[in-house]
DNA sequence: GTCTATAATATGATAGAC
DNA sequence: GTCTATCATATTATAGAC
């Protein structure tokens, strides 16, 4: 089988929890510390989920990978986190907010080139902070989106549509050449997000990634140059 | 699971073999029919192997899915593909080729903003015609591309490469403002094959997809719009 | 070529001791 | 909370009859 999974267990640093540990300092309540010990817990679960997770998909996935990379057994894994649906599902509401969150400041009352111009650059600075998010969510997205749809046809649908109207607004007021809004904000997401989801592909044709300051710089100063060009008033 | 699979069986046309049925016409040499009919089945078994595998990926298929769905055993399937690796494999490479295919006709003696418009109307109806190898070029990319590594790091590269020559050649000659060739075509892919790879989004929010001519058209006239006066000579 | 077992394994999840 | 079995199931792949 050439289609490798993970090796066994990557080396990770065992917090040691020996006897000189002192308990912090804002013990506010009983019980107060062991909640934290549990959510830094489910914190790293999350990582390592989202590591795999964004690499070989749900199904791809396997909860023995996932706990070696949290370095905690299955069993324990599966006391904080009652099923793989159940992780899968924490892992992807938390990315959720991540992903609508840079459209959010995108209003009527800013200059449209300079908008979108730093729209551009946040997006592709979320594909090099967060490329497996991206990845992940692209992958739920091809699954057919079967956890996501109600929030794509909720949240992200009722977002966009006001984002519409804003462009919309811009170009009929001569700010912006004519194209239709929703296919910008394609095209923008589409531009952006592919330096994450096809990285391996980029990687494999230029040697580089957006790990690379200077591409990340290269990439964002054309993606803004095509575009925000395609776009000015004329 | 709210994640589910495929229903067990959709209805599909099984070929009746009855005595009735006549030799065909061409036949060149004994045992050509039975060859014939053998390439026949495994075309049927390439068609739902790519139907499951793009929309799980590989280990979210099973062997089962796809025999269902192409209503022959299991057993069977592994007569034609010894395993499930070599099926993956198999397909995989039929789409390789249709992939490179629309970046050959783009030569420097062509008018470069006819080129590119040319080739983003090609790359369009190929995520229209076939959104499913689309997606399951994304899946393995996104997996880290171990059995296409070689080929994108050979012939993609190769052939990316000697574009980029041909686009900074129309540059020098202003014909084309300045960009980095790299990036535009990477532009290029992203706007056209986002809307095969996130159809599920595109329809979520706009209720639609390229199987709609009026938005295919759409669509194309907005990416060509954006990207053609995003480069064009000034 | 196609079928019926069946082997061999991986994996999600639970029970119960400590 | 964490661990050691252990169950139950899904799934790839093979053996051998027809």
């Amino acid at each position: 089988m050439s289609i490798q999974k993970l090796p066994g267990k990557i080396p990770t640093v065992r917090q040691s929890r020996g006897e000189l540990q002192r308990p912090p300092i804002d013990k506010k309540e009983p019980g107060a510390r062991r909640l934290r010990v549990m959510e830094a817990k489910k914190e790293v679960i999350h990582q390592a989920a989202l590591e795999i997770f964004s690499q070989y998909g749900f199904y791809g996935s396997s909860l023995d990978q996932i706990a070696n990379l949290a370095d905690i057994s299955k069993t324990n894994l599966l006391y904080y986190f009652g099923s793989k649906e159940e992780l899968y599902l924490s892992v992807l509401k938390r990315l959720l907010h991540i992903w609508l969150e840079p459209l959010l400041n995108f209003t009527a009352d800013q200059e449209p080139l300079q908008a979108i111009r730093e729209y551009l650059r946040i997006k592709i600075q979320y594909s090099r902070n967060h490329p497996k998010a991206s990845r992940l969510f692209c992958f739920e997205v091809m699954h057919g989106a079967p956890l996501l749809k109600d929030e794509l046809e909720g949240a992200l649908r009722e977002l966009v549509t006001q984002k519409a109207v804003v462009i919309r607004h811009w170009i009929a007021a001569g700010r912006l050449a004519p194209v239709d809004p929703y296919h910008l904000i394609f095209s923008m997401w589409a531009t952006t997000q592919h330096y994450a989801d096809y990285a391996v592909q980029i990687q494999a044709i230029l040697g580089k990634d957006l790990t690379d300051d200077e591409f990340l710089e290269e990439a964002t100063a054309n993606i803004q140059k095509i575009i925000l060009n395609g776009i000015a008033p004329r």
